[in-house]
RNA sequence: GGUCCCAUCGUCUAGUGGCCCAGGACGCGGCCCUCUCAAGGCUGAAACACGGGUUCGACUCCCGUUGGGACCA
């Protein structure tokens, strides 16, 4: 039994690609690059009056950010709806399914009494019997569902997971505008896309055994099923807007790295060992739902920072450079057209990444690096640019103008000897040539930092400093 | 209300009957390194929801309770 994997992703574009749907996307994908598979994209948009285009166009956006290319697709339920008529039709015909002329007034009286006297809230099958259409009513189609016996979902996370087959409501598969429901498009769609694996979030477990049942009723084979666990909001309520940024561009904007925020999402609900941190080709070759767990995980964004720094520290530094372009022109620190030395910006990006845990970080760093002018930090300019520090300025800047060869051991070698002329430890210079070069009071190592500013223009920001101490 | 799912440090998790008076990671505290900030190293506090079984032995298996969540709209 070799039968190639399939599997789909099937998302609403109702909304922006969250967090929640991420993570199924990135599951799905895994679970198809591991077994060689064939990765679907299907836009669920039946709902017209929610579905827009633009969220289909900021769902494929995401899902390109994260780097989650799919196989075939998308494919839109929108030019379907024939498909699904003709399925419910042949239903019709063979028995399996009904028209329904109850009231959604009638209903939902039913349900009310239901409600009270402490019954399932299940459609009594009124109509099941009907035989002749009742005039002037336009019926929705239920599916007749069996009423005996159980129906099992043998799940790849939750395993065997049982349900009463008189527990399962005859459900609606088409609306009396003859739009078809939920349970019909998926089964309909999973079916004629040839779906071995439904993987999703396990609100839809409910979902799965009358999903079961139209299968059958179809007489299709069953794909198998996985159900992961929902993601959580930090008071373990459903991950919602109240908790902070749940959409996947948000992240792409506070400077985050896609390959993070895969690895961050991944280990929310699979582990492997002891393991945190993977490369996409390790993920791919690891995962199986074997280590998926069952229980709802918290989203955690003080980890996703981290992961997010791991990955900064660990990028090559032209990578950084690249990335974090966007991000230079949105904060002005560079204007549009601007000539830029590639490398130049990859020597100061060296010595910036180990302590920058977002590209919003990094660009705001290189700012002191790439702006004319240095904007200094009040309370620092206060403490150290000040009579205390103007000798050892004045007597930096006329060494560093004369040295030979403006290099990080020669740069040492003139702090030693002035430090020391003025019996002072090292770092009564360097937080003021900090506050000078800088702004502020925490920056790389100030070697570094020099040599990376060049000679020009340390030599200029000392001049300066100098000029406001003696103003 | 009915049905279904879930339950190890604050959070993500390892643990598939003895290796566990429970391991790793984030976060938090301390120390070291040190020109600042980071990074890094060492280290500390911090959990098996509860109650019954089963077993020579339960975090691990079974039942119940409690608590969360989802679906039925």
């Amino acid at each position: 039994m070799t039968e190639k994997i399939r599997v789909r992703f099937a998302p609403s574009p109702t909304g922006f690609l969250h967090i929640g749907g991420a993570r199924t996307a990135l599951f799905n994908w895994l679970y198809a690059r591991h077994n060689n598979g064939t990765f679907v994209l299907r836009i669920e948009d039946t709902d017209r009056t929610r579905s827009t285009d633009e969220y289909i166009d900021a769902i494929l956006e995401g899902m390109k950010w994260l780097g989650l290319d799919w196989d075939e697709g998308p494919f839109r339920q929108t030019d379907r709806f024939d498909i699904y008529r003709s399925y419910a039709d042949k239903l019709v015909k063979e028995g399996k399914a009904y028209y329904c002329y109850c009231s959604p007034e009638e209903l939902e009286s039913r349900r009310k009494e239901a409600m009270s006297k402490g019954r399932a809230l299940k459609y009594n099958g009124k109509c099941r019997d009907i035989k002749e259409p009742v005039p002037g009513i336009a019926p929705v189609v239920r599916f007749r569902m069996p009423q005996e016996g159980q129906t099992i979902v043998d799940d790849l996370i939750k395993g065997s997971v049982s349900f009463e087959n008189k527990q399962l409501d005859d459900l609606i598969i088409l609306r009396s505008d003859s739009t078809p429901t939920y349970n019909l498009t998926v089964v309909v769609d999973d079916v004629d896309m040839e779906i071995t694996h439904v993987i999703r979030g396990d609100d839809h477990l409910n979902n799965t055994p009358k999903q079961i049942q139209l299968y059958k009723s179809f007489g299709y084979p069953i794909p198998k099923f996985a159900h992961l666990p929902m993601i959580l909001g930090s008071d373990k309520a459903r991950l919602s807007k109240r908790h902070g940024a749940t959409s996947v561009m948000a992240y792409y904007e506070m400077g985050y790295l896609p390959d993070a925020l895969v690895n961050y999402l991944v280990r929310l609900g699979w582990s492997y060992g002891d393991r945190e941190v993977f490369t996409r080709e390790e993920l791919i070759k690891y995962f199986s739902f074997e280590n998926v767990g069952k229980a709802a995980a918290v989203f955690n964004p003080e980890k996703l920072l981290w992961l997010n720094s791991q990955y900064i520290m660990n990028s090559s530094s032209e990578k950084l450079a690249e990335l974090v372009m966007p991000f230079l022109m949105k904060k002005n620190v560079i204007t549009e057209g601007q000539d830029l030395d590639k490398a130049w910006l990859s020597k100061a990006i060296d010595t910036l990444k180990e302590r920058s845990k977002t590209l919003i970080e990094l660009a705001k760093s290189l700012r002191y690096y790439i702006a004319e002018e240095v904007e200094y930090d009040e309370k620092a300019r206060a403490k150290f640019l000040n009579e205390k520090s103007r000798d050892m300025l004045v007597e930096l800047k006329d060494g560093l103008n004369s040295i030979g060869d403006f290099s990080e051991t020669e740069i040492e070698k003139l702090f030693k000897a002035i430090v020391e002329k003025h019996e002072v430890k090292l770092g009564k210079l360097a937080q003021p040539v900090r506050v000078a070069l800088t702004g502020g009071t925490q920056s790389p190592g100030i070697f570094e930092v020099l040599d990376v500013m060049g000679k020009e223009k340390a030599i200029r920001r000392l001049e300066r400093a100098i000029e406001i101490i003696e103003a």
